[in-house]
DNA sequence: TTGAAAGCGATACCAC
DNA sequence: GTGGTATCGCTTTCAA
């Protein structure tokens, strides 16, 4: 009789199975501070397994004014950069007790406004934004106004991405990999380097450069504009690119690629021209992408592993945190794989 | 006044402000069939706006007794499978007005338990899982009873990969894109084939086996088990493959295989040993990822591509229509690229 | 500590 | 058509 043919088993069922009142088992299975005798305690413990009681998240957030879900929204989540992001906040989320609710533009950006504004229905706790591109640009579009309102009536807005005052973000820390590549590679012994930037409207791209740059410089040794050629980020505009940087090679010994498909292009078409890599020309590159090209080791390329599953889990938490102020950035790994060998017997530099 | 300092609009705030019964203010808003007079629709409407009226999905669900959402429980959502069976499953999920609750079991299929349980908090209306291996055969972990328990309490499950009664599944269309592909195949005049068939433990990969030997038999050709090589699913599996292969080639025209990656290993194995593909030896894959290995293009290798987004929106659809008795599945797409270049000048068979 | 009762925001049955 | 009102399942004062 605990449980009527209605269904799913209620607090009343469990705290009429248990015997005891329905405020004393709402304390002992979900209230926050124990204050519940131990023999109650066990009754109602025992009392909820018998009945297979699961709490209603849908009265618990009437009665206590919120729900444990924060939303998630990617571009495509078919991209890995998106995928992985969203692995990390899954399983944030998850480890939180929170329910994670995927949204995603499918591409067009435009529909952003439209999702959160679908989204606002369910009164989540937090929103994480994921972008590719910056954010503070698209401030005509109203997006900025729409989360500063979701901020003031919901929670907290996360941005994995570029900054956008008052919106607390989560930078991709590629100042810091490009740093810490050129940092590896002046420890192999290289000196002369040419860089390959892709698309420099995408500011994670600009920041691998200057952080390379900084890098670089430790070590004093400079990269001047002459020796960065803007290439589009793809397999075939390593390829092009590398046609035109062999005409005025020079004395280069490494081309570093701000992304890893355009470096994979350049490889594949240096070697077409007999130019061997790494013996002849190293190259190293930077990216996200687990994807090995076929003839190759996804290990053989030297790049740098931009940490996106810790940055989507680290946006949930930072999300979720009412402490949370400024958000540790994941660092990034450097891979050195063989097509940058070290150039000296002996370290130095 | 209408709107209290307390924060978000409720539904009595529109109702006043429109100077109309909350009754009358929930049918515009909410209500499922039209009863509402002009004048009063047109009060409420503009004051819903005017307060910034969102409803409160929570409280709706309570009143409702349903709450309109639907799970999504992938392996690992960075695995293209699972990332465009999701991007499916979102967009239909968005369409319905649905919230879509994404969780990730990370490659441990035991936190599928866990993880239902978990979210049987949510009361969602219905559970889609994708799998790629089969689901009852892990019927001892009490997974199969846990789905159950959650159809006669909650709502529809569906699933995306093998079937279990007495839970409906989408099947990926693998036979019938294995068949497809035959008969291409033997349109474009090729009547010698190999088969590499990819982890044959995998439902789909030996559907798609018997799927293409049933469309070969309709064409009069069969395909015995000594042309058939069991291979594992890697680009480097399919290059040892071809090694295995090519000491016994006798008059094969073609080798299909049931994974793309397979099929590109054997392609670099097969140009590297100066075999020229197509011309000596012709090439075709089946798979749903877009990689492009380096210095191909992804649309020379002829293949077929799962309809994974469709199969993601078909499981969203049968799992939240009543009515939805068989789901019809979507159909795979033969892609024919320069990798199998026509036999014959003129079609026979 | 424990229990009774008042909401939380929206729906829907039931008179008017 | 429209407007009261009980109700959904749970939390949380407030007394006891």
């Amino acid at each position: 009789m605990a449980n009527e043919a209605s269904g799913t088993p209620r607090l009343a069922d469990v705290a009429r199975a248990a015997g005891v009142s329905q405020s004393t088992a709402s304390r002992v299975l979900n209230g926050s501070t124990r204050q519940v005798a131990g023999t109650y305690r066990d009754r109602v413990l025992a009392a909820a397994k018998q009945v297979g009681y699961s709490t209603n998240l849908a009265a618990q957030a009437m009665a206590r004014g919120r729900y444990p879900a924060v939303a998630l929204v990617v571009g495509d989540i078919r991209d890995q950069f998106f995928a992985r992001i969203a692995f990390g906040a899954t399983r944030e989320a998850s480890r939180r007790g929170y329910v994670l609710n995927l949204l995603s533009t499918e591409g067009d950006e435009s529909r952003e406004r439209d999702l959160i504004e679908e989204l606002r229905r369910q009164r989540p706790e937090a929103l994480v934004l994921a972008r590719k591109r910056d954010t503070s640009a698209r401030a005509g579009s109203g997006l900025m106004e729409q989360l500063i309102g979701f901020q003031r009536e919901n929670g907290r807005v996360v941005i994995v991405g570029e900054p956008a005052e008052p919106v607390m973000a989560i930078r991709p820390p590629d100042a810091d990999g490009g740093k810490a590549l050129a940092t590896a590679l002046l420890e192999l012994g290289y000196r002369r380097f040419v860089l390959f930037l892709a698309d420099p409207t995408i500011p994670s791209q600009r920041d691998r450069l200057d952080g390379f740059r900084v890098g670089l410089s430790a070590g004093g040794v400079a990269l001047p504009d002459s020796q960065v050629y803007e290439v589009p980020q793809s397999m075939a505009g390593g390829a092009a690119a590398v046609k035109e940087f062999l005409a005025d090679r020079g004395d280069t010994e490494i081309i570093v690629s701000t992304e890893d498909s355009v470096a994979w292009g350049a490889i594949h078409e240096l070697q077409s021209r007999g130019v061997a890599v790494p013996d002849d020309l190293a190259i190293a590159g930077y990216g996200h992408r687990a994807s090995s090209p076929i003839g190759y080791d996804a290990d053989w390329l030297t790049t740098v592993r931009s940490p996106l599953e810790e940055m989507g889990a680290a946006a949930i938490s930072a999300a979720l945190d009412p402490l949370a102020v400024d958000i540790p950035t994941p660092t990034p790994e450097v891979h050195l794989g063989p097509s940058t060998p070290a150039r000296y017997p002996s370290v130095r530099h």
